[in-house]
RNA sequence: GUGGAUGUAGCUUAGUUGGUUAAAGCGCCGGUUUGUGGCACCGGAGACCGUGGGUUCGAGUCCCAUCUUCCACCCCA
């Protein structure tokens, strides 16, 4: 296979055989996003480059190696945004979707770029599932965020994940606990790995995360943030806990959790799970106050989450999560005869007007070929025409699971069709209850 | 960016110490007398053995490089 024919690296397909997987998931989401009342909002894939590299951070990875930027023929440097919050909130500002009703509550889902070194879990293109709600400081929105990405994971039939949040405090707390992390870890300076002595001055708040024994262990009896935040944000962060437990949400604090991207403050959270390798944060988010202001808007608090639906599928699979089954043919129109064909054309265009997926041969193949294509397809029924047909109206519909066959005229196809599979569902339904009490 | 593993038909694999037209199963297409799929039997298409160099009379088999995929670091969803 010559190189330009191969998908480029670290992009993937989503194939027939399971793009409906990923459909059901998608609706999933949105539908119980839409429960807590966020509606879907689309933005573009690029934005101007300023849009992430001043809001997700100038010193962050995904900013300083990982970005898709090019010139456009106008000059301008673009960017294939790596994530979503930047460019929601650019447009929540520009559109004045800030200024009416608040809290504004957005979801969306979207592709995102990042030049990275795949492994599992991590794609260079890959997609998010995420939501923002804008205007709301209380900490009860911060619950319902968390609550929200609980029940779209539940829904789905997540096994095996848990949630881990924390409270990186505000611009002022987080000031003195930085200092206070700096003192504590220039201690160890000459015992930190490589990378963790450049966070030292830059972010010694990624310290906190490193996952080298040596770091970790160092870190392990750091100064902890909740120590160090102020009474606001103490107060804050008790009363999202509160009514988590109040809603049923299990937690647990790890005030290790840092999110990667500058502008987070207080309430961070991430959903991990065991079940799909190193990269095991499923959904991640958090409170970020600031950035609407920052990026010229009305200081107007916000927060929100995303999960990478890749991941999510991944863990859906690997726990045998249920998907319901794909949409199949309903009736195959198999034909015998250059008359029959066309009659199958319109046979089949018929039933598609009521709703019913119908399919008819293409191939000019021989009868028993265009069963055993019924059959591969997964046909609920078919019928077969031929002469016989054609002069007396009447066609034989044949049940492919049971080999039970029924006769009608060809006009009502459509409602015997219908009919069967009304009672067939029925059938399968009482079964089911039958066997599941 | 760093490290480890990998690469033979659509898929899963075989390929002996380098030797003539690279096998098999599954899948795909067709047939077993144009009136009924699943089973069985028969036949067919389909691989420049990831790519490019090199060693050799001769390389899928050896060497080098490169790329992909996978896994981990890093980072994040």
């Amino acid at each position: 296979m010559s190189e330009i024919n191969r998908a480029v690296k670290g992009t993937n397909d989503i194939l027939p055989d399971k793009s409906y997987k990923y459909r059901f998931v998608e609706n999933k989401m949105l539908e119980t996003a839409e429960l807590f009342g966020f509606k879907e909002i689309r933005v573009p894939v690029f934005e101007h480059t300023e849009v992430f590299s001043r809001n997700v951070g100038e010193d962050t990875d995904v900013v300083q190696k990982e970005m898709y930027t090019f010139e456009d023929k106008g000059g301008r440097s673009i960017t294939l945004r790596p994530e979503l919050t930047a460019g929601v909130v650019r447009s929540v500002i520009e559109r004045g979707v800030i200024n009416g009703a608040l809290p504004a509550k957005v979801c969306y889902i979207g592709g995102c770029y990042r030049y990275e070194k795949p492994q599992a879990g991590r794609l260079r293109e890959f997609h998010q599932f995420g939501v923002e709600c804008f205007g709301a400081a209380n900490p009860a929105a911060d619950a319902e965020i968390i609550a929200l990405a609980r029940q779209i994971l539940v829904t789905l039939g997540v096994k095996g994940i848990s949630l881990k949040i924390n409270s990186i405090g505000c611009e002022h707390c987080r000031k003195n606990y930085v200092a206070a992390l700096k003192s504590y870890f220039e201690e160890y300076k000459d015992t930190l790995c490589g990378t963790c002595n450049g966070r030292l001055n830059r972010n010694p708040l990624r310290i906190l995360d490193c996952k080298s024994p040596i770091c970790s262990e160092i870190a392990a009896k750091a100064p902890l943030i909740t120590d160090y935040l102020c009474d606001d944000c103490k107060a804050h962060f008790a009363a999202v806990k509160e009514s988590l437990t109040a809603q049923g949400v299990m937690f647990d604090v790890d005030p290790h959790i840092v999110r990667g991207l500058d502008y987070y403050n207080r309430t961070v959270f991430e959903f991990v799970s065991g079940d799909i390798g190193a990269q095991s944060t499923v959904c991640g988010g958090g409170r970020y106050d600031g950035l609407v202001a920052k990026m010229g808007g009305n200081d107007t608090p916000a927060l929100g989450f995303a999960i990478g639906i890749e991941r999510l599928m991944m863990l859906l699979e690997n726990t045998e999560a249920p998907f319901p089954e794909d949409k199949k043919c309903v009736l195959y129109v198999a034909a015998m005869g250059d008359k029959a064909q066309i009659k199958a054309g319109g046979v089949c265009a018929a039933l598609r007007d009521d709703g019913i997926a119908a399919q008819c041969d293409l191939c000019g193949r021989g009868l028993k070929a265009q069963l055993k294509y019924a059959d591969k397809i997964g046909a609920a029924y078919t019928t077969v025409l031929g002469d016989n047909e054609l002069a007396d109206g009447k066609v034989t519909v044949k049940d492919m699971k049971t080999g039970e066959t029924y006769v009608c005229n060809i006009n009502d196809i459509s409602d015997k069709i219908t009919d069967l599979s009304l009672k067939s569902a029925l059938h399968s339904l009482e079964e089911s209850v039958l066997t599941n009490g």
